[in-house]
DNA sequence: ACCTGAACACCGTTCAAGT
DNA sequence: ACCTGAACACCGTTCAAGT
């Protein structure tokens, strides 16, 4: 019986018996597609890491053999590829529209700021995956993680533009932008991987965590303290304050004597 | 014949007769000691990539099969990690002395622009290590890359401590220099690698490399040409001297009034 | 049409065995 | 003392076979 082809209706195709399954996510053994797919290898690398992402331990927190895949993916560099570009999607998911980094925002600072925002915020709830937004090899030369789509970068330079900055400024603006945010965003999530990994090897002692010798380094020792002390949050506006210093000046120098184009690094 | 091992005596240990092996480098099967294992590691990741370094072709590359090197390196895991810190001490290797990042200097500006300087060099000598600097988890918690050893953190907050900063404005001074060394670099040598993979893989035509349709895209195509220039230098330079700006800027504050201490991010 | 079993070439790593 | 052969468990990927 049900017989089925995948077109519509049909109930009880999932007819499951398995008893207490409740493993991942429901792991339904069948109805498998590429989105479903690439939706379970990123909560597989949210909670497992990368590194322990296989094609086989995919297929099995999803009910199904590895070769299945297959048919949806095409191997599993293409399967990264994938779960690089969902994970950036979301910055337009869950705002108001689509249409909120291109035209829905109040002056270019406003777009920066949000657009910075957006990013730490992916960067935040999927500490694993980032960098692999990171270094993955991007679309086109120009493309810098992370900001990794066309559609992004087509919109960060309009913005831009319409606000008045000259083509060089903007691609200057674009360059100086993508360095702080990987920068900054790179080194906030492998803080967290290197805690987490901390907690993860419990190696002996729970609390006189085999703290590296010092005394060899009074500098680091005098500072221990404020070294250890999380700041992220503070930092990240700082510079994307000092950046948007920056490119204001750009923009009006340029606006103001308009011989030469304002360059900025 | 030309039978040489490099200490003394014992010739013909090495009697090869393999015809045409003209590999890597001489590819002596004996002598192996960890040191050599690095070396050759890091030469295979220059010109063969990360992905492609298995420790059965390491093993091959030295001429030996993989499970002799399990004599001097634990597993690939340590094997990385002894690439990433035998790469980062040509910091210090390639100068005058040892010291030169740690007393020889002429004030802290010129300490951070040749620390800036030498990093970037190690980065473009091997991009495809690079990454590997990048995201390696540090030792400690706070450490944090390209910075990735204690005696070079230890000399920065030391140089910063000795020309007036303050413990937090020196902490502070760490954190966005490393945030600003490692954006660029990466981002760097990102683009290196995806040139590189363009070379490698021209399927179909030599010129015309299937470049994506920008029809829908007016500000990139507009400004393609300026998004294919390469100002990686230009703009590491200008960054750089920004930095310096602000740190200049906060160091005057905190000496002036020195009721409160400068932070920056 | 969709999934699986079996197979292939290749991994990292261990260990008894060779020299 | 130092390296190798054989073996183990695990990979990614292909493909004929099942349903």
């Amino acid at each position: 019986m049900a017989t089925t082809s995948d077109d519509e209706r049909d109930p009880d195709l999932i007819a499951v018996q398995e008893g207490p399954q409740a493993a991942q996510e429901l792991t339904r053994p069948a109805g498998l597609d590429r989105e479903r797919i690439l939706k379970a290898a990123i909560d597989f690398i949210d909670d497992q890491g990368l590194a322990a992402l296989t094609m086989r331990r995919l297929g099995s927190s999803l009910g199904v053999e590895a070769m299945a895949l297959y048919r949806y993916v095409p191997g599993r560099e293409d399967l990264l590829d994938g779960v690089v570009d969902r994970v950036v999607e979301t910055l337009f998911d869950d705002q108001d529209g689509d249409d909120v980094f291109i035209t829905d925002h109040n002056g270019w600072q406003d777009y920066l700021v949000r657009l910075a925002h957006g990013m730490r915020r992916i960067a935040l709830a999927h500490p694993a995956v980032f960098p692999l937004i990171a270094s993955r090899p991007p679309a086109a030369p120009w493309v810098r993680p992370p900001l990794r789509s066309l559609r992004l970068v087509e919109s960060f330079l309009g913005t831009l533009h319409d606000a008045g900055f000259s083509d060089p400024a903007a691609v200057a603006a674009y360059r100086a932008y993508s360095s702080f945010l990987l920068g900054h965003l790179l080194l906030e999530v492998t803080q967290i991987g290197a805690q987490v990994s901390l907690l993860d090897q419990p190696e002996g002692d729970p609390e006189a965590q085999e703290r590296t010798d010092l005394t060899e380094y009074p500098n680091l020792l005098r500072t221990e303290q404020l070294l250890g002390q999380d700041k992220s949050a503070a930092e990240f506006e700082e510079s994307l304050e000092n950046l948007l210093d920056r490119l204001e000046r750009v923009l009006h120098e340029a606006k103001n004597s308009d011989g030469e184009v304002g360059d900025l690094a």
